[in-house]
DNA sequence: ACTTGACTCTATAGTAACTTCAGGGTGTTA
DNA sequence: TAACACCCTGAAGTTACTATAGAGTCAAGT
């Protein structure tokens, strides 16, 4: 099959398969006469895999270590729950991180409830006179 | 005072102050003799006020903008009020969409609790399996 | 035979908010 | 005068794509 017929059947664009091709996350698949891109099976299935993790929120890293370890069934699927783990520890940080911001925000928007001149608003108050945190190293790359 | 000063008060690099120059967030400082940045109070508050802002995730484009809203004190806070609330928005839609993700990944890691060969893992199957899902598309700027 | 339209190709640049690097100048101390 | 910490500029790298330009391919319609 043609790109765009396989872009269809992975929900995706043809230019992200492009972009993969090029990332070796997907092979390079064989040519028709006319230098068109001719895709089979297997690059369906690796694809939808390939999109399944990005839905999942997992880096090209993350992924490409999950392909790399599947070619290795022999030495049993450990390393992959433990970047399962890693990765579901990711997301938690994340939506701890964004509750403890909401909060924040929160608070911020409960000093301007009314209609006046911004020289008074609390939130531009807030917002200059908070103390500033030195941002946390990212353990994720969730943004 | 010097960059280096200023970065540490504000907790952040040299390096980010220069680019916040660059992208107009900062006004461009006074020189010494020696072409070396110096820096005032009034420089001190404006990048604290944007760190904060950064803090708590804002993109530039809404810095930018509470910025100049804060320059036009007669316009009332209004404008601020619904920048708040609608930042706010994107990280309560952020937090639903991670919640759902943990779920999923979660459901995904049940598939393999043991240490057996790659060729039988649950997780690796869940993957190339799963339907996979159009990305919905961002309405907000948080990974 | 010719044209239109939908598809494909490559290569390049743009996105956000920085970080890193290369190559050089300045200022203080030993 | 040499070492060292600090400052300067400009360009490239980061992530996972998206968009654009310019050109070739193919099937259907006139």
């Amino acid at each position: 099959m043609k790109i765009g017929e396989l872009a269809q059947i992975a929900q995706c664009t043809v230019e992200t398969i492009r972009y993969y091709e090029k990332e070796a996350l997907l092979p390079a698949p064989q040519r028709t006469a006319a230098n068109y891109r001719s895709y089979g099976q297997a690059h369906v299935e690796r694809l939808r895999f390939i999109r399944n993790c990005r839905a999942l929120d997992m880096t090209h890293g993350e992924i490409r270590a999950l392909l790399g370890l599947m070619e290795k069934p022999q030495d049993g699927c450990g390393a992959i729950n433990h970047l399962l783990d890693d990765h579901i520890g990711h997301v938690d940080e994340r939506i701890a991180e964004l509750l403890q911001l909401k909060q924040q925000l929160t608070a911020l928007r409960q000093q301007c409830q009314t209609e006046q001149s911004t020289d008074a608003c609390g939130i531009l108050h807030g917002l200059t006179v908070m103390e500033t945190e030195a941002k946390p190293k990212r353990h994720t790359h969730l943004g």
